[in-house]
DNA sequence: TAGTGGTCTAGACCACTGG
DNA sequence: CAGTGGTCTAGACCACTAG
């Protein structure tokens, strides 16, 4: 296999979770269950529920166990998730501008390096709908170097990280994240169908790749009336 | 020692990061360097390591190494470190409330609990000062139940979760966060130094603690414009 | 190829939780 | 008290990176 076993133990437990095998507040089995029951040692065991809890399915206590947490449906958009991913509600995207070849003239606080200064920028841009209520207007950035062809081509499932990953081979590993409060531009507003200056967030993103000095840059534009951004985190 | 070897291998490996020894771009020691160096296991190392990881000290890389990474000063919120440590400009707090016992009056889109409602909330809030810039609005609820006598005394170094962990041994252990875009208030807008009406960041937290079903619950108005809101964030 | 981190085994002792 | 998760040892094999 080249799925490590942890993460098999890990889908799997989320599985039931998700089915409602472990309802909210069951436990799951114990660490040592596990080891017996999938044949493996603790170290594996607890990895495969570490992950669970970094995700946050679970909560774990010392001395109590693995316990099946509430998750709240907000976007979880602070994660690098992605919004299809994120969002269990009814998502819709349509394309603003359909990724084409352009110059790096954006304006975010993240600046391009040197390197990708160098090649093509690929650009697309897309507005987000939620029950058919526009929430979100997305601009990307990114060098064309290592995705070739990227503006020839259909999205895999609808899915720009899923395009990476699985036509290019490229993961996302990391994000960098600021956060503002603007009054929203004519055009930010009448896509979102608010009123010009009405409060909007801003996130400007870093996504850091598995390629190193590969970065892709967004912003997003987000009407958070009825839809607040979410997020929850864990230590430990 | 009661700290784990490995949170103190963390701590050491951050202080020389912090004070110069390893710049950005150096790479740390490799794993099996850490474990003849303080004379531990790789299990050990690695934990310390993964813990830098998700502080953003560094970036690891399979086959490359620990490298050192630059990190960005914004204010690093969204994690539960707490205004004090993400910081690193000057920072002031001026107390608009001290601690007081009122009852349960908040309206956020967290609720309390029917076992928190039954005993009185302590409320205090705060404004933070960047530069001698008021940045954020800071308004704290939080179950008497479990520490009594807190509205009698100073912080501890000022920091109220250095407080609640020392005086009360109550640690945070995850939060959940929900942002959103407003016109300030009349009132906020005031403490903050901008127009009524002027969008500002208002982020709504439930900060997880080691007592189960005891939360804090914090509502924040921040001033983006000089001050953005940062969060960097990684995977694996 | 040498060196790195990723995964995993098979144990051990401890601290915490609840009855 | 028994059961849980937290920490740690001492190995092993593998996949990835770079020269």
């Amino acid at each position: 296999m080249n799925i490590p076993r942890y993460k098999q133990i890990q889908e799997d437990l989320k599985k039931r979770i998700q089915k409602g095998d472990y309802k909210v507040g069951d436990y799951l089995p114990s660490e040592h269950e596990l080891c017996s029951a999938f044949t493996i040692t603790r170290t594996t065991a607890r990895k495969a529920l570490e992950e669970l809890q970094k995700e946050g399915f679970i909560i774990r206590q010392h001395g109590k166990g693995s316990q099946v947490r509430e998750r709240r449906d907000s976007l979880g958009l602070l994660t690098v998730k992605g919004f299809s991913e994120a969002v269990a509600q009814q998502v819709e995207t349509e394309f603003l501008r359909r990724p084409e070849l352009t110059s790096w003239d954006f304006d975010l606080s993240f600046k391009p390096t040197a390197r990708e200064m160098k090649t093509q920028c690929l650009y697309f841009s897309r507005l987000r709908y939620i029950d058919h209520q526009p929430v979100m207007v997305e601009d990307n950035w990114l060098a064309v170097e290592k995705v070739p062809g990227f503006e020839k081509q259909e999205f895999v499932e609808g899915s720009f990280f899923k395009t990476l990953s699985q036509r290019y081979l490229i993961e996302i590993i990391g994000s960098e994240q600021e956060l503002r409060a603007i009054a929203a531009s004519e055009k930010v507003a009448g896509l979102l169908q608010v009123k010009k200056g009405a409060p909007v967030l801003h996130i400007t993103v870093k996504y850091l790749t598995s390629i190193p000095g590969y970065y892709i840059y967004s912003q997003l534009f987000c009407q958070t009336d009825q839809f607040p951004i979410g997020n929850s985190f864990f230590v430990q």
